[in-house]
DNA sequence: CTAGGGTTAG
């Protein structure tokens, strides 16, 4: 046998090995000659032809052939595109065989495997186990540890590769910064990269916007923002997103409007929070046309689960039952997001029989998805089906029930009449109950007229939360229902001696691509005086049906006739009428209202409902009510 | 060889 030069090879000339020892034995063997065998094996590599490059590893193995980290690096590349991980394990093996350590570039290459494979064990041994650990291993490391959530050890690891006098570059930081969980730690280490000049890297800028807006921080999100001179997509998409999940839908749209004006072209991300923008503000017309745009990237499962949630929260279940049967694929967040969405609409059995669709489909029920069909349950008054899911939720999905699902239940025996009952569960709850839990106890209380228990509850919420306005609200209309003016008195004056201010009433309405805003006592409407003379026109009629204004619902110190032109003016009622004069007949009326809906107007929209028979969707923080022939979806509990 | 943006409840 011809002793064949290493450099021909494309081995490496490690580990050390002899050529002429390893094939002079093996000379019986029926395998082409080593250089044929690495050339097919780097052929194959490169080709992304697995199979055929394991077997022309194995061959090789067998005679103590190694080819070049950077071949290996494509092999590796190749088990990763595959999720082929046994291959991966196979190729680890025989790189690191005969004891031989490779170098930091190619060790570095099967960390991040084993990380993108999901192991975070092996790749943490190697890292332990090798000798010089540059930046890139330490940023593979901090990133596992980042999507992990192990966010402690992404911190620590930082700290301990500066000890080392590894320099954390650009990705280290944009690794690191998702690990942020404390503002504490967030400004430390904004002030390092400020310091080390890489403020200005897209990837550093993007990361930094998104982990302030995660910590609430929206302004120095956006002063970050504005800092950027050369534009990024992903910027865009993380500002964009910032405002929108954090509720501030309209300036979502303006930052949209604006990267649109800067020559940017909206994909999937920025989409899906345009979308989550749109479904803050509840604008159904401009989420159709987010939805014509989506249209293109048809498949992209987040997008459509975003369209879906837009659409329930739109109150427009038609629309979100047709996107939901033409997904192709569908995850516990599109099943999720249905369920709860049919359910808070009013469509209590059409949730629970997907419910039962979802669990033959074979996919499992989180958290979220039984809180959805709790709701479902409560609102439909199925006391006995609510009450067995909470009972088994444990046994039957693996999820243990938490203050949510508490919520749930207290409403569903609160709907039932059974406060006593759902008092009796709060003392009950594994979890500590919150402030929301008692409100939900006192939400019920009130709809069953329960005084004494409903002042209780107020003041377990004030205890947590003493300037919680709507609880002093609600408790002084409990009172004022039962005619205890004494005690509505009492409520005001403390409300008064807290300083705690009932924000203004606030209804709006899209119409025309614009939305048009309500608020009590602003009279800045173009058309205000036309809505006002339609209303007490519209209310003239409504008193000849029988409507007598519910003044219980009115706070302040007024009298007789007063207390009614006071109600009046709820933004919901002028927004209605508004409604109704500006959508053309038989369009719905659809309204979003920051406050929770007062009797009243409940009462007046139903009426409304019927005499000019539309459909009247009002969504207020908490609850949907669909108003059609004189009844409410919400059943009148809320 | 290492990095950033999007979806369900509250």
């Amino acid at each position: 046998m011809r002793a064949i030069p290493i450099s021909k090879l494309k081995c490496k000339a490690w580990p050390p090995f002899s050529l002429s020892r390893s094939c002079s034995h093996m000379a019986s063997v029926a395998e082409p000659p080593p250089s044929t065998l690495v050339d097919e094996f780097t052929k194959f590599c490169y080709q992304r032809d697995l199979p055929r490059a394991m077997t022309a590893m194995e061959a090789m193995q067998r005679r103590g052939l190694w080819a070049d980290s950077l071949v290996y690096s494509e092999l590796v590349k190749c088990c990763l595109a595959r999720r082929a991980v046994q291959q991966g394990k196979l190729v680890h093996k025989h790189v690191f065989s005969n004891g031989y350590r490779p170098k930091t570039f190619l060790t570095n290459i099967f960390i991040n495997m084993y990380v993108k494979f999901g192991l975070l064990e092996e790749a943490q041994s190697l890292f332990d186990e090798m000798p010089e650990r540059n930046v890139v291993s330490w940023t593979t490391m901090i990133s596992a540890y980042s999507n992990a959530k192990l966010n402690h050890k992404a911190l620590e690891s930082l700290v301990l590769m500066l000890r080392e006098d590894a320099m954390p570059n650009s990705f280290t930081y944009s690794s690191v910064l998702r690990a942020c969980d404390g503002l504490w730690y967030l400004k430390q280490l904004h002030c390092s990269i400020i310091k080390v000049g890489l403020e200005s890297d897209v990837f550093v800028r993007s990361a930094l916007i998104d982990v302030y807006s995660k910590l609430g921080e929206l302004h120095n999100a956006l002063g970050i923002f504005n800092e950027m001179v050369t534009g990024d997509l992903v910027v865009w998409n993380s500002i964009i997103g910032a405002f929108a999940q954090n509720s501030d839908g309209d300036e979502a749209l303006n930052l949209f409007k604006r990267m649109k004006g800067a020559g940017f072209a909206a994909e999937e991300a920025t989409l899906t929070s345009v979308l989550r923008a749109c479904t803050v503000l509840a604008l159904l017309e401009l989420g159709r046309q987010v939805h014509v745009h989506a249209v293109k990237y048809g498949q992209d499962l987040i997008l459509n689960n975003a369209l879906l949630d837009m659409y329930c929260k739109c109150g427009s279940l038609e629309d979100a039952n047709s996107v939901f049967t033409r997904m192709v694929e569908k995850d516990v967040i599109s099943w999720s997001t249905m369920i709860a969405g049919l359910a808070q609409n009013g469509f209590s059995q059409e949730a629970l029989r997907l419910f039962e669709q979802m669990k033959v489909s074979g996919t499992k029920p989180n958290y979220i998805t039984i809180l959805g069909v709790l709701f479902a349950c409560s609102h439909a008054g199925l006391l006995e089906d609510g009450w067995y899911y909470f009972q088994n939720m444990k046994q039957l999905f693996g999820i243990d029930p938490g203050r949510e699902h508490y919520g749930c239940v207290i409403d569903l025996l609160g709907r039932a009449g059974k406060v006593d009952e759902a008092a009796r569960l709060i003392q009950e709850m594994e979890c500590e109950p919150d402030a929301v839990t008692w409100r939900t106890l006192l939400g019920a209380c009130r709809v069953h007229r329960n005084v004494d228990l409903a002042a209780y509850a107020a003041k377990k919420i004030l205890k947590m939360d003493p300037d919680d306005a709507g609880t002093y609200i609600l408790l002084s209309n409990i009172y004022a229902n039962s005619q205890r003016w004494e005690d509505v008195a009492e409520v005001r004056k403390s409300m008064r001696a807290r300083g705690v201010t009932k924000e203004p009433g606030c209804s709006w309405i899209e119409v025309d691509k614009q939305i048009h805003a309500f608020i009590m006592g602003d009279d800045s409407h173009p058309q205000i005086d036309e809505i006002n003379r339609q209303l007490s026109l519209l209310v003239d009629r409504l008193m000849g049906m029988g409507y007598v204004p519910d003044t219980n619902f009115v706070l302040q110190d007024l009298e007789g006739e007063q207390r009614e032109v006071s109600l009046l003016s709820h933004s919901e009622k002028l927004a209605i009428v508004f409604g109704i004069m500006s959508l053309s007949k038989g369009r719905t009326v659809r309204i979003r209202k920051n406050l929770r809906i007062c009797g009243d107007c409940h009462i007046f929209a139903k009426l409304v409902a019927k005499m000019e028979e539309r459909v009247i969707v009002i969504r207020d923080p908490i609850r949907y009510h669909h108003f059609q022939d004189g009844v409410c979806s919400c059943g009148d509990y809320w």
